[in-house]
DNA sequence: TCGTTTTAGTAACGCAACGTGCGTTACTAT
DNA sequence: ATAGTAACGCACGTTGCGTTACTAAAACGA
């Protein structure tokens, strides 16, 4: 095998230079470019553009379209890339839903799909919630399985991408251990991908969020648990054992500030989670409001069933010192785990996702105010998600397009 | 300007080309390699790649020697990298030494410099020493200034690499806004670079030490200061403000376990850093022999002048049971924030370096102790670096000729 | 000593892809 | 109707690759 990678022939240069002219399409508005524009962007001549969109619309990835705009002079054709020729699903298995995307070559969005999981769902009910939203998603977007270039499953706990299962799942029973991505390639006939949900939002809050082209960049995932993903250098990093970023398991050797002798909620939490993960902050905005400091705000939180921590913020939001000062004590421990993380990778912006990033700047302010002085050089940009629950199905969708790069350069 | 890379003519085959050949060749045992050889590893064919070594050779980047093994058949002729062509030299600007190491561009050094900085020694002295300290080392070689093809300099601080200064070097008085870049660049008329220590350190290990061709590594510098440099996916990060892994000012909100009310050693350092720094270490040392524990070991810790914390090691290596007591402590702050980093960048492997290293393995056995159960998966393997004190010059030597690569093929 | 074998180098040919230059086409404006 | 403009497309020359055929140089065996 070739250590260096040489040219072996004009065809390369063929090779080099239709894959140039179509990605210079792909990245043009609504991918329809004129020749001469592509003169442009490339730097090729003319009969080399022309040659190249040949080529392509040969292998049907590229038709021409009239051109509209009156100008004067002779009017000019224009190539547009076939989005609608191939299409890739996202799907994004959380322990409560199942959300399936399904988008053309151009990253448009067709139909979204969402499926309420039924609690102590187990991992193969599960799986088959996860085939059948994929089958009336491409139903409603008008497509058969073959029209599927690409899928990526995200989801929760460690995932093991070369076997194409989860290892490690703790909040969705019996779903480690199966053979998703086996399974999935069999039903659909595609290449199937499967990632870490965290690392996928990622990707999306730098497609469509709110870090667009950011080059390094953390994605916290705050809620009951915390987890993060990292672009580093334009790329995503997962970690030498696939466990990078995992503050969730961070110990700051912290004391347990309140009282109550907090067992750990569940198996496989960490230390950081369980300092400030959703289920800590309820427990301790109810322990902070106890002893009638703030009765209204202390019987939203004991109301029967309910484990929400939205009044809290609410009222926050509202100035309720109490609920002020628990605010501030979760941001300033929150700030402390977030600091070593900016501390060591340095990132160019972090984003906040999760329940967490409900609370908007009312936690995010104090959160921005304790970071101060924890960082040592000016300070990084903290930003709240604007993707909401999106954001991991989105960052599947852009997975699974990168993905179909080789397969399009392959066709031309 | 292109957006897209195009191939604009058969020129750019021949590019590619003798690219590939000339990475082949070097890359060749003792860059040193027969056409056949060429052929195989680079998968063009013979006259492909007579063709491309004519132009080397037009450019003086190759010449033919003769081929000793006797062999049947025709001889062949060996083209072989001509090394000897350009070099580099690395400069390692340290607190109280400045190491001048001049190499080819194969990257065999030459040449090595050593002199000892004057305590105190101010900035623009210390500038002056390192151009005497490339003088002499050039001259050592046989060589002059105009042989040099890049030089690196490698510097403790935060760097401004655009600007070419040091922003921050608490440990060189002066040191800092010295516009050294381009002082030098005027002196020595060829590209010059400047890069914080700790990351030219782990180029290093990455190529001579003892992590090479590992993708994703953390070198940890351990002595008075504490600093890392990253290799993530086999290139540098640096961070977004040029400040990614300052480990020393991890605050672990540790309580200070030692009852002096410690100040704060000199300013600019981290909270980790007086925690484990050298110095730190030798306070936890001094109190914990105190009060008849340890007469010998605390009588060689606090000799009039001595700040040395070898016998420390050195009497924990024999097992004396205060001595392994005070190592232990150590080992046990300093695994939580090593801890820290690998469980936020989940590297392949880590690599120790700095003063504490020379400890070995009576020092990071106890720290892979304290590391089990801190990190999440498997356990990440912790190494001594074995480079000594020429790490980071050597680092430099690396960057420097990485940097060449474009003049290379530029002169093809 | 000389032919055979084996490997290396080189020249000639055909093919493919590039850029350049120029004529052609199609539409607008006067 | 005619001039002007902008895009299209073909012919040409150049470059570089692979293939093929031939020559050159050394070791081995008769």
């Amino acid at each position: 095998m070739p250590s260096a990678t040489a040219a072996t022939g004009p065809h390369v240069l063929r090779q080099i230079n239709v894959a140039a002219v179509l990605t210079a399409l792909r990245q043009a508005e609504r991918a329809v470019a004129r020749v001469a524009d592509l003169m442009t962007t490339t730097g090729l001549s003319r009969p080399a553009v022309t040659r190249a969109l040949a080529d392509l619309r040969d292998a049907d990835l590229v038709e021409l379209v009239a051109d509209e705009t009156t100008r004067i002079g002779r009017p000019a054709q224009r190539a547009r890339f076939r989005a609608e020729l191939g299409h890739v699903a996202g799907v994004d298995v959380g322990p409560h839903k199942i959300l399936v995307k399904i988008a053309d070559l151009a990253g448009e969005v067709l139909t979204t799909h969402r499926i309420a999981t039924p609690p102590a769902a187990t991992g193969p009910e599960v799986f088959d919630l996860v085939t059948a939203g994929l089958d009336q998603a491409v139903a409603a977007a008008g497509l058969t399985h073959a029209d599927l270039w690409a899928v990526c499953v995200g989801t929760p706990g460690i995932v093991d991408r070369d076997h194409g299962e989860v290892v490690l799942a703790p909040s969705i029973p019996g779903w480690a251990g199966l053979p998703v991505v086996p399974q999935l390639r069999d039903q659909l006939h595609c290449p199937v991908l499967i990632d870490n949900d965290v690392n996928l939002a990622v990707l999306a809050e730098r497609w469509r969020g709110t870090a667009i082209g950011v080059e390094s960049l953390v994605f916290v995932q705050w809620g009951e648990r915390i987890g993060t993903g990292l672009i580093i250098d334009g790329a995503p990093y997962r970690g030498a054992h696939a466990a990078a970023g995992e503050l969730g398991f961070l110990d700051l050797g912290l004391p347990p500030n309140d009282p109550t002798g907090r067992p750990a909620a569940n198996e496989g939490t960490g230390p950081f989670e369980r300092l400030v993960g959703a289920a800590a902050i309820h427990e301790l905005a109810v322990a902070m409001t106890a002893g009638g400091r703030d009765r209204d705000l202390h019987a939203q939180l004991t109301a029967p069933g309910e484990r929400d921590i939205a009044p809290l913020f609410a009222a926050a939001a509202t100035g309720s010192p109490v609920a002020v000062a628990v605010v501030d004590r979760v941001a300033a421990r929150f700030a402390q785990g977030l600091g070593a993380l900016i501390l060591l990778m340095d990132p160019e912006q972090v984003v906040i996702g999760g329940g967490l990033s409900r609370a908007g700047d009312t936690l995010l302010d104090p959160v921005r105010r304790h970071l101060v002085g924890r960082t040592l050089s000016s300070p990084t940009e903290v930003r709240a998600s604007t993707l909401g629950e999106d954001a991991v199905v989105l960052g599947a969708v852009r997975h699974a397009l990168d993905s179909t790069a080789e397969r399009l350069t392959a066709l031309a």
